[in-house]
DNA sequence: ATGGCTCTGTCGCAGAGA
């Protein structure tokens, strides 16, 4: 069973390369962000014709979050239930068979002055209080998404130079890992462990080019689930098509027998 | 170097991204 996710950045604009993409590395889950759509205007039926089921909450221009499943999805839940998170379209969650999926775009947060990175913190700080309350660690649990957050000075391309800025900044850093703490293994790193792997690059100043990256898009798996892990991977790739994401998928593989066997 | 691109809403630019 391979989960994928991908920040597209506008799936209008994206809708090709991603179909494209799906139609090569064929993952059963797909969770999108940045849509930057509202639900009637995001192209449902391109994904149904392709023998997937779809799960939308979107926005006019901004954020905006969706699963893409060759499973049916059921319990679908938008949004936190008690936080409003400021009418930002960022979460949207599913059961799919016996497994439980939750696909987030955490805000990026501008600059650590900025009102955005204490929205961005809060927004954390809710994402363990929401698990908390719907979810425990001994389920299969996936959490994966565009956390715009690099754990770890191997994710980023130069940790002296990034430290304190935005995306790498300790207070974000020690949120993500108090989130993980809640019973999570990011899957990716369970296969590979070499500094220099990336998903996303500016648009700017060559920074692909230059191999300028952050590892900032995640597949977190509960601690049984993991487990049933096979492999992880991210398409760098899709970085050098024409008309780009700044972002790549990041997928990961399970034995989708011993999920079903353990349910 | 708070920009260097890219996208949206709207047809000028401004806001956001990370």
């Amino acid at each position: 069973m391979k989960i994928a996710t991908w920040n597209v950045n506008s799936i209008r604009v994206r809708l090709q390369t991603v179909l494209d993409w799906m139609a090569n590395a064929q993952p059963h889950v797909l969770c999108l962000q940045e849509i930057k759509v509202t639900d009637d205007l995001f192209p449902v039926a391109s994904f149904e014709d392709l023998g997937y089921h779809v799960a939308v909450s979107g926005q006019k221009t901004y954020n905006g979050v969706a699963i893409v499943s060759k499973y049916e999805l059921t319990e679908v839940l938008v949004g936190f239930p008690d936080y409003d998170a400021e009418d930002q379209k960022r979460l949207i969650a599913a059961k799919i068979g016996s497994l439980r999926l939750v696909n987030v775009y955490i805000p990026n947060g501008a600059a650590p002055d900025s009102p955005k990175f204490a929205y961005k913190l809060e927004f954390i700080s809710q994402l363990h209080r929401y698990l908390d309350q719907l979810h425990r660690p001994e389920e299969h649990l996936i959490l994966t998404g565009d956390f715009n957050v690099a754990p770890e000075p191997r994710d980023v391309y130069d940790p002296e130079a990034m430290e304190g800025e935005i995306g790498f900044h300790p207070a974000e850093r020690a949120a993500l890992e108090e989130l993980k703490r809640w019973g999570f293994e990011d899957v990716f790193r369970r296969h590979h462990q070499e500094s220099g792997l990336y998903s996303w690059w500016d648009y700017r100043a060559g920074a692909f080019r230059r191999d300028m990256g952050l590892r900032i898009d995640h597949i977190w798996a509960s601690l049984p689930l993991a487990a049933l892990s096979v492999d992880g991977g991210m398409d760098k790739k899709q970085r050098s098509l024409p008309k780009p994401s700044d972002h790549i998928p990041v997928w990961a593989t399970f034995d989708a027998e011993r999920i079903a066997q353990s349910a």
